[in-house]
DNA sequence: TACTTAAAGGTCAAGATAAGTCAAAGTTAG
DNA sequence: CTAACTTTGACTTATCTTGACCTTTAAGTA
């Protein structure tokens, strides 16, 4: 049995999920929903939606008042890896699939062990066919990896 | 004749190898199931599920709080891949790669990001050739980022 | 426009829950 | 008999929940 609060969590990523990464409550309706004090949803917003945690609220008092709660994948970050992907889409050779990696690694996007693993995926000797198809396979490697790891939250 | 802690610690390890090692109880609640003071169960999990004896603890204080137990493969870890390695000198289907990175994520071998990265890495689309040679690009590919895991420690 | 009011959301501290620590007391194996 | 292990309970710390009171703002009214 989990907590009211990891309850109430657990509400607003999927709603945050769902709307492309951004969504606007009312605190007071949603408490009332959830049974419990307003209160209760600024601590589940203070303690779970914080800015280390990939989160910003904004909100406004008043008549029509709100609370609207957005995820950032920080912006320098996403813009990294759409520019990256987007140079994907043709033959890639290997040396420049490692160059690719290591600046992700470098900028602290993949682990070292990913970094290892993708370079093994893509590595000449794996795939195993000649060129030009192999840089193309490769191309399609990488840009699949890459796509597929950044839709994962990591919490 | 096995004490109570005897008890308790069986009791436990049923749980966690009935639910791929890992459990997650209440401390009060297994306290009173086992009518003793709740502190026991500290003393049961410092004595007998260590680190040192592949097992960690993980907990919450205060409402809806708990105590997680994980099972961790350590020595064993390099063996399991070792095997799993040992099998794919050969055409690995889709589905089958599918169950090794399955199985591999499920005993915490591989993160989760790993298993959609090497998912994604050995998918028939991102593949593009036809069988069987696709087949045998796969076994590769995923051997060989076995083996990197199976060299490269997470921290 | 200026003022008033009601409708939001914000803050903080007290109380409720639940796990952690530690040392004293009890048991058991050798 | 004693040393190691087990059991218990008083006290501590962490987390969650609630409610009283505060601040901001939209909207209505003169």
């Amino acid at each position: 049995m989990s907590s009211l609060s990891d309850q109430i969590e657990k509400h607003l990523r999927r709603q945050i999920s769902k709307y492309q990464g951004k969504v606007k409550i009312k605190r007071n309706q949603l408490a009332e929903n959830f049974d419990c004090a307003p209160s209760q949803i600024n601590y589940v917003l203070n303690t779970r939606f914080t800015v280390e945690k990939g989160y910003v609220v904004e909100s406004q008092r008043g008549g029509g008042g709100f609370i609207k709660i957005i995820r950032v994948t920080l912006d320098s970050e996403k813009e990294v890896i759409q520019k990256v992907i987007n140079k994907l889409d043709r033959a890639i050779s290997q040396k420049e699939a490692h160059g690719i990696i290591k600046r992700l690694y470098d900028n602290d996007l993949i682990s070292e062990r990913e970094s290892y693993l993708m370079e093994r995926a893509v590595h000449r000797n794996v795939l195993g066919i000649s060129s030009p198809e192999r840089d193309y396979l490769r191309g399609r490697i990488l840009k699949n990896m890459l796509e597929v790891i950044f839709k994962i939250k990591d919490d």
